[in-house]
DNA sequence: CATATGATGGACT
DNA sequence: GTCCATCATATGG
């Protein structure tokens, strides 16, 4: 499975992306267009140095759904890498593909989609609520270093697709 | 229970 | 770019 790979890789790897959220009778599609890797270990902005829970999720498998909450936003994250690695992937911007709602943020985005923390901890591969499609999709991939931390590792690790006007910033 | 703390967002200059 | 409201967590007593 794609998310087993370092979350440098699947942060690119989910670019493009779909996520489809049922709730109800309502499916919101989106294409993800931004995205953070995060490590537990030997990373400066990473608050799972502090944060037991945060950290032991993202130990978890791939796969593992995290939720963190900051301020009142929620942020959308997915596991990524072996089991017992601390990597994950956060969600930073989408695109609305079926509905209209602003999506450039990880706290927007989360409210947009109606996420909250009762995702935290489950499973994208057998959750019917919220799903991820790949898709075969060509386009330029920027990278930046990642906003709001105050101290960043060395290399880039946020990554968005260039010239779409859905990124929380160019 | 009390307190510290932002992986933010929006408003404003 | 700067400022700051605001609240769910984590952690410690």
């Amino acid at each position: 499975m794609f998310l087993d790979n370092n979350a440098e890789i699947v942060a690119r790897e989910l670019l493009g992306g779909i996520l489809v959220r049922n709730i109800g009778n309502n499916e919101l599609i989106a294409r993800i267009v931004e995205t953070e890797a995060y490590y537990g270990n030997d990373d400066p902005a990473s608050r799972a140095c502090k944060n037991g829970d945060l950290r032991k999720t993202m130990e978890m498998s791939a796969g593992t759904i995290l939720v963190y909450g900051v301020h009142n936003n929620w942020m959308l994250n997915f596991v990524t890498g072996e089991k017992g690695k601390a990597e994950a992937v956060l969600i930073r911007a989408v695109e609305p593909l079926n509905f209209d709602s602003r999506c450039n943020g990880p706290g927007l985005l989360t409210k947009a989609l109606e996420i909250d923390k009762s995702f935290h901890k489950r499973s994208i591969i057998k959750n019917k609520d919220l799903r991820i499609l790949r898709k075969k999709e060509c386009f330029d991939i920027e990278k930046s270093f990642r906003i709001g931390v105050s101290r960043d590792s060395e290399k880039p690790l946020r990554f968005y697709i260039k010239n779409n006007d859905f990124v929380s910033r160019k």
